[in-house]
DNA sequence: CGGCTTTGACCAGCGC
DNA sequence: GCGCTGGTCAAAGCCG
């Protein structure tokens, strides 16, 4: 999936706009709200036609940028995903993930994904034995590059705001997970937990959990592979959670508690990252609609970030697309600049209309 | 009783 | 080779 498609994040900020200032020079309804305000010969309203149309133009212009920044980065995106997939797609006899086995079977998987030319010449190694090792040192450190980029192709990362006093580290996501095992880190004292796709009994999937050092109000999730079977539930993100024990856990939100940063589109060396707010719709300011090619913007209360290396699988979602869209449909009417420039624009094609009609 | 979580032990990779 | 670290295993216990 393309990610232009995947989160339409153009926002399309003059949905209602553009149409109106495309056909309606801004002279033109310059000169319209001037006569407006001559007729009803009101400087009030002069002025505030004047805040609105120098608004209209502000959101504008600042709209046309951030459209040209995203195709940008789709662009970039899209190149750089291209070329991922069709290193993917040569990589003949990509072994299954063998994550359910014994750690012995791992290495062997890696070794076949890694390696395929030494994989179809055994023979040739089992004669050669360790002489063969040696000579490929530098086309295992090559494959091994290779194969770790393989894996952080099929990396998400979700870090999600949760309360602080909430020590579990459950993120529902609309899978069903088996936690395996547990385990402090050496750079993060917070505990980090492990899990496999439950649902499915091949499901290669494996998810790891840990509340952030900086903020430990923030569960950062990381996905690994790609699931081979449908959602099981639909994912309640930013909500109560879990889907196997739900009813024991008590992940909650604190709505209308944010000043973060709820809805920016960053890039980093590894794909897009897109932060917004999940749970406090109403916080969200136009202004921090902006895109930010070199910096993550920080997460506030009450925000969920994904992170795509390659097209991960959780945004590909139709429920956390229609999640997205809505977000930023409620965030842009909830906005009083947005409504004061809609009302402009409304009013501008109101007044081209009844121009264009003759009659008011 | 089956499925899940917990948790200590084990193992492999890596750096020194 | 050794120690550290992250990832995984598996036995024990818990829960519905």
């Amino acid at each position: 999936m393309e990610f232009t498609s995947l989160v339409d994040t153009s926002l399309d900020l003059s949905f209602r706009l553009r149409p109106v200032l495309e056909k309606v020079p801004k002279q033109e309804v310059q000169s319209d709200f001037t006569g407006l305000s001559r007729e009803r010969e009101n400087m009030g309203v002069k002025n505030e036609a004047g805040d609105l149309l120098e608004e209209l133009n502000r959101v504008s212009s600042e709209n046309k940028k951030l459209t040209e920044m995203l195709t940008v980065v789709c662009e970039n995106y899209n190149a750089l995903r291209n070329q991922m997939m069709e290193y993917m797609s040569t990589q003949n006899g990509v072994a299954e993930d063998s994550s359910a086995g014994s750690r012995k079977r791992k290495a062997e998987s890696i070794s076949n994904i890694s390696n395929p030319v030494n994989n179809n010449n055994n023979n040739m190694d089992v004669v050669h034995g360790r002489s063969s090792e040696s000579s490929s040192s530098d086309e295992e450190s090559c494959c091994k590059k290779l194969r770790e980029e393989h894996i952080k192709a099929k990396v998400t990362i979700v870090s999600m705001k949760t309360d602080a006093s909430d020590t579990s580290l459950i993120v529902k996501d609309g899978y069903q997970w088996r936690k395996y095992g547990q385990k402090v880190t050496r750079d993060n004292p917070c505990p980090r937990a492990y899990f496999r796709c439950s649902f499915a009994p091949g499901c290669p999937v494996k998810k790891k959990v840990q509340r952030s050092i900086e903020d430990q109000s923030i569960v950062v999730a990381t996905y690994e592979g790609e699931h081979n079977h449908p959602q099981t539930s639909k994912p309640e993100l930013g909500a109560s959670t879990n889907t196997s024990t739900a009813s024991r856990l008590n992940v909650t939100t604190i709505a209308g508690t944010t000043t973060s940063v709820p809805c920016s589109t960053t890039l980093n060396s590894s794909g897009p990252t897109i932060t917004l707010d999940l749970t406090a719709p109403k916080t969200i300011e136009k202004r921090d609609m902006k895109m930010n090619h070199s910096t993550t913007s920080p997460i506030g209360a009450n925000s969920i970030r994904t992170t795509t290396t390659t097209g991960g699988e959780y945004q590909n979602r139709p429920e956390f697309q229609q999640f997205l869209i809505e977000q930023m449909a409620t965030s842009l009417t909830k906005d009083p600049s947005f409504k004061a420039a809609l009302a402009a624009a409304i009013s501008g094609k109101i007044l081209q209309h009844n121009n264009q009609t003759g009659r008011w």
